[in-house]
DNA sequence: CTTTTTGCAATATGATTGTATGGTAACCGA
DNA sequence: TCGGTTACCATACAATCATATTGCAAAAAG
């Protein structure tokens, strides 16, 4: 056979070709043929690292999360060592913020791929509990910074507010600063209390 | 001619045609020919009163809106008229919010619009005007409780809330008396202070 | 050496898409 | 009563879709 490769390493590159369609023109531009072409593959071999164009799909939207995932590592660890509880708090909400081209295509195609998994119960599911996992960290994050109250509804309010942000963002009814104006604002009104 | 036809009222009628398999199953699965059906009439109807399928979602997105509109002044006026600027603010957000199944319908769809305009610089400019226009509602609203502070912000800040408690509904992550919760609580910490 | 297996492409297939066209029947204004 | 307009349907059309099939060349396995 052909020099043996790593499928993992063409999944993901197939994947991107699929998202970079998907921010520039929407979902529903997303085809074998166009994902094929963007690669610069054949349609047959696009069909060899996926079976259908769904599955296709799936894997994209987890490739997606772990992105954000590893954003939100990065930017914690990017902060150094003396950081306090809330600047790593801080820093976790920002990265999920759609600041700059990249993170605002991957944004715009998860959010594109959200709605989508709304009419699919399994899909529903595994992103209910993806949701489920940010409150828990975000909560860890913010026990941490010894708020008072009850901890899991200060959560959800602020990944509900930085949902709605970004949203704001991609939009363009903010730009990234005031988006961050809006956070900070917010983060100071609830936290600072507790934080001195 | 066949008797006189109200123009809108059809038009009307094939958009609830459309949202409503676009609630059931989403954006991707609305066709030409699946709106007349749903709609029981033939295809070449339908092309009778939309010249194209662009401009049909496009109606379907301001007559979305409209409904939306309709539902928070529906939503303050329920008040009854001994009701506090606090009480109306509140009736106003939780009006935007998809707490049955009616709303969480056109909640879904309004959303999957949404992303779709994101793609196109045209009906984007009109998403942000519109998120403008609920920005200085809200702010307006604000002011009649007389909060402290920039009142932009925490417009912005009570609306982008809203946005992600919306998606969370849509989502399951929260039952509507969930999302109530974590908005009253906003609420009260933010307005409360100067409402007294 | 074969003999598999594997990466990859070309093409076939049948369904579905948005839209265009041609028609029929009903009703109005003249 | 008659030309014209309107509501509506059926169907045709070319494009595009996801997917299945076939084939081939390269390299690993025997």
């Amino acid at each position: 056979m052909p020099k043996q490769v790593d499928h993992e390493q063409r999944r993901r590159q197939i994947s991107s070709a699929l998202w970079r369609i998907a921010a520039r023109r929407g979902l529903e531009s997303v085809s074998m043929r166009e994902v094929a072409a963007e690669a610069g593959m054949s349609v047959g071999l696009v069909q060899h690292y996926f079976a259908s164009k769904e599955e296709m799909l799936a894997y994209t939207s987890t490739h997606l999360r772990e992105r954000l995932e590893q954003r939100v590592r990065e930017s914690i660890a990017a902060l150094g060592s003396p950081a306090t509880p809330g600047q790593r708090l801080r820093a976790m909400l920002v990265a999920l913020l759609p600041t700059d081209p990249d993170s605002r295509d991957e944004t715009l195609v998860g959010m594109a791929l959200f709605i989508r998994a709304l009419n699919d119960p399994a899909l529903a599911t595994r992103y209910r509990h993806g949701r489920t996992q940010l409150t828990t960290a975000v909560a860890a994050q913010l026990a941490e910074c010894g708020v008072h109250g009850d901890g899991e509804v200060a959560a959800d309010t602020l990944l509900a507010l930085i949902d709605g942000l970004a949203s704001d963002l991609l939009l363009g009814h903010h730009t990234p600063a005031q988006a961050l104006r809006v956070l900070d604002d917010h983060l100071a009104k609830t936290t600072r209390p507790a934080i001195g």
